[in-house]
DNA sequence: TTGCTCCTCACGTCACGTGAGGTGGC
DNA sequence: TTGCTCCTCACGTCACGTGAGGTGGC
């Protein structure tokens, strides 16, 4: 029998931490004095520390870990280490993919020599009811009129339908954004529930999709570096594009565009 | 403005995260209204939410972020990111470790088709003031005899010296574990203090090691597959023996040998 | 007797999540 | 008026670490 210190020392672990095993029954002493309260260990739970120690460097939790040593079958412990281990590789995927962050982080700040001035994140959009009218536009600099035009109609039809609208007007681009000519593009307003489209507006669910999107104030002629930075963030971290590109007008004000706030969505995907 | 659900869902965070980021001053509302205590965010805010998300994805902490975005130069950044890099690494590294220590696991369970008889752990040894006798032993039968001998010649010297031993006794094996003629072991006694040695005698600094140790319940007889397990789980690891390995003989039973305690440790580093 | 060890609370960590109980806004 | 949203506590999470204040053992 010898005393918590010593057997921490044995086992290379702290004295508070016996004692939260033992509050929490996973090792209780050998024999506890009643008086004094002095927790007094044998050397032979020295195993069963060291099997808790090996079971934890493999990430089980102390629950766990009571479990596994209240006896298991063999096939159920199986099976736990097959979830750590699948577990383990998520973990180790996400470092990677965090590493990658940092040094093309790193890489942006080296090769500009200030802050950045976009911040990328990745986020899953939500599923919407929306309505739309996708037309063709035949000359750049004629898409705001035809877009506003577009857009207009689509908003009569839901007023029509005694819908509401249901967040912010958005843009898909259906084709690359350096195409300047007849270009593909489609007014989008979500709505609040599904009301009936014709030929020329569509109403439809716009699907849950994972994007890299950047945030830009300002007014809309100035999108492109956001574009680009877009563009760089993807090469750098090993993902790729999956579909069309979005635009969400979260804000709009025509006195002052610096209170303008619009988000570029691309979906995308890890390339490797 | 908008009201804190709405800014919510546009920055793909919960309403709670953004009450504590309000709380601990992180990112204010643009406006609370005094009587009902109502959070309301400007869209512009956004960019700073997406900020913060985007920190937090290269692995700050809020703390960390708070200095970030309360101006930090570039040179500070870049050096914090560079910190985060080294970590990123590290825990990329353990991740791998931890992944590889399932994998053996998994693969001693279906080998063996049963609960594993050894849990192997890795720690650092404490440093410690030894007095020691390193002997020649030239049959392998002979070692009880030639052992016992040898601990004795130093107990005797402790005692003389009005020392005291500090723990448990230990062998250190200055061969591998299948050589059985002419064996050189050492005799190991810890102290409580440095003490004067001779020439049959030594005392000195037992160092700080890392090891892989392994517990065995039993008479010394059946040590072996105890070190067979230690060497297939350094294999299996990727970990090699980096000197010669010792037995700690915690506790000794002879009337009852199932009380026996040995500890064998090996002294490890990683391969790769 | 003097250190050293041990004891039991109680609180902190980190970034929120989860109710409970109540109110505001269309 | 009825849902839905928002509010403020208060407590939980996970595996301990860190004191505070007091006692036991050689």
């Amino acid at each position: 029998m010898i005393r918590i210190g010593d057997f921490a020392r044995l086992g290379r672990v702290s004295v508070v931490t016996l004692r939260h095993y033992d509050e929490i029954g996973l090792l209780k002493p050998e024999y506890v004095d009643r008086t004094t309260g002095y927790r007094h260990y044998s050397v032979r739970q020295l195993a069963r520390l060291n099997r808790i120690i090996a079971l934890k460097d493999l990430g089980f939790s102390l629950k766990q870990i009571e479990q596994v040593l209240d006896g298991l079958t063999v096939g159920q412990l199986a099976g736990m280490l097959k979830m750590k281990r699948a577990q383990a590789e998520q973990s180790l995927a996400s470092e990677q993919a965090k590493l990658q962050r940092i040094e093309s982080r790193l890489l942006q700040i080296e090769m500009e020599d200030r802050m950045p001035d976009y911040d990328i994140v990745l986020k899953t959009t939500a599923p919407q009811q929306v309505s739309s009218r996708r037309i063709t536009v035949p000359q750049n600099n004629e898409v705001p009129h035809y877009l506003g035009a577009a857009y207009e109609e689509v908003s009569r039809l839901i007023s029509v339908a005694g819908a509401k609208q249901d967040g912010p007007c958005l843009t898909v681009w259906h084709q690359p954004a350096d195409v300047v000519e007849n270009e593909d593009v489609e007014a989008i307003i979500p709505v609040n529930r599904a009301i009936v489209g014709n030929d020329r507006v569509k109403v439809y669910e716009l699907p849950a999709t994972e994007v890299a999107a950047v945030v830009f104030h300002g007014s809309l002629e100035g999108l492109e570096p956001a574009h680009l930075a877009l563009l760089s963030w993807m090469e750098n971290n090993g993902y790729r594009m999956t579909g069309t590109y979005r635009e969400i007008y979260h804000a709009n004000d025509r006195e002052n565009p610096a209170n303008t706030v619009t988000e570029i969505q691309y979906p995308v995907e890890r390339a490797s």
